[in-house]
DNA sequence: TGCTGATCTAGAGTGGCGCTCTAACTTGCG
DNA sequence: CGCAAGTTAGAGCGCCACTCTAGATCAGCA
């Protein structure tokens, strides 16, 4: 036993000080977006954050665990801004477009959807992570489905089941994300905007609009 | 110059013996499998190969190389089962449902959907490689675009926009298929097949059908 | 057949990096 | 002060991609 303060077996670190894994959380999100999630050493973030290799793997265990970490913070960022967003926003259709913003890839190095492709890469076996992944992905779907419900109560969208377009259309901003990921031909962050707008606009469009 | 037989800069060897390639080659489908891309090391392809680390590696310079022209081959032989059973299927609807089952990931394991996912997480670089891939992707989607096209001459099918139609649906399919990879919920492959089927005839279905 | 240069093959060597381990330092508490 | 728990640093280990070099094999030629 004697437990010497260090990290349980697969789990979080039960030490305190979370103040430092923030530190470190930070760092890598410098370093990723200097480097890439691919090429980042454990190094690379621990002189950003100002402390040694071994400092930075006694809070994580594993340098995996920083950038699923990393992942998980940007995610539960992004979707407070999305939340408040669409909050903002009452009109389904440009609700629509805020959230497809948000959703899809910057370019071909938007930081967080390289964190999403190393993540499938490379996927983590633990059900811990494994659910919290999960839920940041059911968020984006339920957030579109609330959209779309709202604007099925207000008059100007129509369908059967919201929350299989929701489903379906997280998918396809996917595949778009992944294509602006590879850049392998010209299509841009904004052709897929405006592809995701038109088809949603072309599924949900009431007979008049 | 000189140039010790060894291999160009960033490109394909152009020393000769195709059949040590195709060799490793094979070797690196069974090592993926067993192993998993991620994981894979260049021992444990020289091992199945019968050779040495360096002489693997004086065939293809770079270990992503080896994953690169897996991923290229085994597209290669995909796309003439695809192309070989989408003639033998006169129906559109059922060309379809050929077309997705071959498309979408077999599971959280699939060889060939863990090495697109190695390949987005380190995208490459040289221009050849990149138009490759570009190919690869488009093949699927024009593929796609024939069969609505026949759906529409033989009048089973309805659209404006074959080609936009046929596009995102192979966008949902990398997705869809990214989400079986990480296996997070019960999402299975027979789901997804469903949902694809569905959703293409939801779109694409003359009024009577 | 013996010579020569090009190509091929093997494996030892190198460097880098994730991760471990130990030892020292700080903090809190009686 | 003294002890224990927690924290910090950094040296060290092992693994693995990749390099280098030296020898094997082969092709063409006299």
């Amino acid at each position: 036993m004697v437990a010497r303060g260090r990290v349980v077996a697969d789990g979080r670190p039960s030490v305190g000080k979370p103040q430092m894994r923030a530190r470190v959380l930070k760092a890598a999100m410098v370093a990723i977006a200097e480097v890439g999630p691919d090429r980042v050493r454990v190094q690379d973030i621990a002189d950003r954050a100002g402390m040694s290799t071994g400092h930075v793997l006694y809070y994580f265990g594993r340098r995996d665990r920083i950038l699923i970490d990393t992942l998980l913070l940007s995610e539960v960022d992004l979707a407070a801004v999305r939340d408040r967003r669409l909050a903002r926003t009452p009109d389904a259709w440009a609700a629509v477009d805020v959230l497809a913003r948000l959703y899809l890839a910057d370019g071909p190095t938007d930081v967080r959807w390289k964190l999403w492709a190393q993540l499938i890469a490379r996927p983590p076996t633990d059900a811990q992570t494994v659910r919290a992944f999960a839920e940041v992905i059911d968020s984006w779907g339920i957030a579109l489905e609330n959209v779309i419900r709202r604007g099925v109560a207000t008059g100007v969208m129509r369908t059967d089941d919201p929350a299989e377009v929701a489903y379906r259309t997280c998918r396809c901003m996917d595949g778009l994300s992944l294509e602006i990921l590879l850049a392998t031909r010209g299509r841009s962050r904004a052709w897929a905007v405006r592809l995701v707008n038109d088809s949603v606009r072309r599924e949900l469009a009431t007979t008049g609009d």
